[in-house]
DNA sequence: TCGTTAGTGAAACAGTCGTACCATATACTC
DNA sequence: GAGTATATGGTACGACTGTTTCACTAACGA
């Protein structure tokens, strides 16, 4: 009885909501200028979402949907040599049609430092690619629930991603990983030609949350 | 004739901004709520900086000087390892204290990522870096203008510190360094152990500054 | 046609924002 | 005292914010 519900809208909002987003960011997100964009009201946002703090919630989850799709269907297995493998990831990453993604990424980052009680989940949006490239690189592991090669390669990603969207050196960040694929390629060569006491497998496999410094 | 100006006034309040935006972050920044906490009046803020763009262009100035400040006096020149100055580094960078810092450094970023025309050297904030530790890893370096080493250490630093900021994961981003700092090590060691054809002195010092896909 | 539910436009509400205007107070020289 | 430049308080403006309220239409079953 009474006119039927049309979940579709909703999620072609949802769509061209997330397409706005990651053109014009987080930061300034308003909802007029948003329903303007959209062809649709503020009434309606608030409609179908219930308020933007769920609306921006929504829109991130999506954001993030789209981003492992597109992982998954680039990161099948561990072909070719070390250096390969890390150039793929980084080409991939680095790629001009990321650059919305990465920038929105840095973007929930900084507002996550701020606030981080609106991140319950964000730790987990790192630590979920432990496994992916604990895969893609387990010959350069020190074992197989080795988190701190992830750990690194990760950080070496993000931080020339974090210089090339800052001053656009794409030359530079290129040959900085290039630098790093080869160190990471000698030390699978020769595993243990320097024995370092440091070097041990870790054990650790999920850290807690920052429980440190905001008692919230 | 007329009053005396008084400069230190706009000292006082400049530093106790910057103080009040590395406790509370940039991006809700009020003039009203700021004003409050600095005992003064939003219009006196205008008065003595103009608008809160000049403001805050102020204290971003401000907290910069306070940050390089500390590092100087931190990095004096290379002694011990390269794993003891990588650690030194890290330890330094990654400390509670620096927080703040750190934090307010992300923002930044990540607001020049949507409004790049605000901020026109921010591209001078990570180069400025090169010829420090240029100096401070110069046996790890491939030439005397080598500006990979350094593009590749602070990647790592700051990929590590995104890591460390979002998980609060303190233990596994301290032996992801260790183990950077072990792949670094061994390459001073055997410094052509793999000839690698990719490998040669970098000549481009600085590089354009973005010049792609904003035109404004 | 009527009842019922979903969808939607317009307007208003209560608040915040940066900033401008106007008056006045303060501290100095002459 | 007058003259003058600096410093400051108060207030209001216009533009924005997310959200709510009221009225209304659209689409279905009975």
């Amino acid at each position: 009885m009474g006119r039927p519900a049309d979940p579709a809208r909703r999620e072609r909002t949802l769509a061209r909501a997330t397409d706005y987003v990651l053109a014009h960011g987080l930061a300034g997100l308003s909802l007029r200028p948003l329903a303007a964009a959209l062809d649709t009201s503020p009434r309606m946002l608030l409609y179908d979402f219930g308020s933007k703090q769920e609306l921006v919630a929504a829109v991130l989850a999506e954001a993030r949907r789209r981003g492992a799709v597109r992982l998954t269907e680039h990161l099948p297995a561990q072909t070719g040599s070390v250096q390969e493998r890390l150039r793929g990831i980084w080409a991939w990453m680095s790629a001009d049609e990321r650059a919305p993604f990465v920038r929105l990424f840095f973007e929930v980052h900084a507002d996550g430092l701020v606030h981080p009680e609106n991140y319950p989940d964000q730790g987990q949006a790192i630590t979920d690619w432990f496994d992916t490239l604990g895969a893609t690189f387990r010959d350069v592991s020190t074992g197989p629930d080795d988190t701190v090669t992830p750990t690194l390669v990760m950080a070496v990603v993000r931080g020339l991603l974090f210089d090339l969207t800052t001053t656009g050196a794409r030359h530079r960040t290129d040959r900085a990983l290039d630098r790093f694929a080869e160190l990471l390629h000698r030390s699978a060569d020769e595993p243990d030609a320097h024995p370092h006491p440091g070097r041990q497998v870790v054990v650790t496999r999920a850290q807690p949350h920052r429980g440190n410094d905001r008692p919230n």
